[in-house]
DNA sequence: AAACAGGCCAACCGCAAAAGC
DNA sequence: AGCTTTTGCGGTTGGCCTGTT
């Protein structure tokens, strides 16, 4: 069987992922779930596969996430299961509320397989086991409190999204000082509901997320001209690659319009 | 201050299983 | 029943960060 082409190949992109592409991301399962993996990035309008994309959902903006260190006894649990399943590392995860399968993996390998090995060599094999026996916490005590470093510790990529995932503002955006919510807003999108988002002198398009916390997440996106002169604006105008395909998400997550789109 | 080494972790790859047709 | 497509899983990699020399 041919292997089917790579990412690369097919125009998509690798490597680590964008606090846009986040957003796109979160943005459009929030709204329409993920039947489809496959077919998820092209609706969404990331250039990306849909391996990437259900791999960055899963591992790292589902809105279950635990993020932060790993408390004692979460790390005594991993242990002690990794001890009943072995390399398992998505039956341990689902023991283990809001951690993925790969952070496990990664924890393991970084820190619990040579902690273990280090007190396999200064103590008895069976002094060890019974300690980790001991310490092991049941599953409900999983959510005790994180330690206060853990919580701070939080990139800026998850306070964006963490805000537009927030059950008080979901599918809300902000045109021009209004809040409007995307399910309402976007069945009765016609031209002036981009007039309406266009700056004073026309340059750009503005769009606001409440309660955002960065620049990144409050965008406004330049109105720019392609070779045949027609206009439209990038959807993540920062991005050293470029991905215009604002109009395409738009239409796509709350339209199902399958109008001609510019080429830029 | 620069070079190097090792730790860490997000993301990728390939395979197998499951689901769909 | 058999083939194709999609999803899930575990192993691995690459690049960034930090500590050490």
């Amino acid at each position: 069987m041919v292997r089917a082409p790579c990412c690369e190949k097919m125009g998509l992109k690798k490597g680590p992922w964008t606090p846009e592409e986040d957003q796109i991301l979160v943005f459009f399962i929030r709204k329409y779930g993920h039947g489809n993996w496959r077919a998820l990035p092209k609706q969404a309008g990331l250039l990306r596969c849909g391996k990437s994309c259900r791999l960055r959902w899963i591992n790292y903006l589902r809105p279950d996430i635990k993020r932060g260190n790993f408390t004692r006894e979460e790390e005594e649990a991993i242990i002690k299961l990794h001890e009943m399943l072995g390399n398992r590392w998505s039956a341990i995860a689902a023991r283990l509320p809001g951690r993925t399968d790969n952070e496990i993996k990664n924890v393991w390998h970084t820190h619990l397989k040579k902690r273990l090995k280090d007190q396999t060599s200064t103590s008895s094999p069976a002094s060890s086991a019974s300690n980790v026996a001991s310490q092991s916490a049941e599953p409900e005590n999983m959510n005790s409190p994180q330690p206060s470093s853990s919580s701070s510790d939080v990139s800026s990529v998850t306070e964006v999204t963490a805000a537009l995932t927030d059950d008080n503002h979901q599918d809300m955006i902000t045109i021009k000082g209004e809040n409007m919510e995307l399910s309402e807003t976007f069945p009765e999108i016609d031209d002036s509901f981009w007039c309406e988002a266009l700056s004073a002198d026309n340059s750009s398009i503005q769009l606001e997320f409440p309660e955002a916390t960065n620049d990144q997440a409050q965008p406004q996106f330049p109105i720019t001209e392609n070779d045949s002169g027609e206009l439209g604006f990038t959807f993540c105008p920062n991005m050293d690659d470029g991905m215009e395909f604002w109009y395409d998400l738009f239409i796509r997550a709350g339209y199902g319009d399958t109008r001609e789109l510019p080429e830029f």
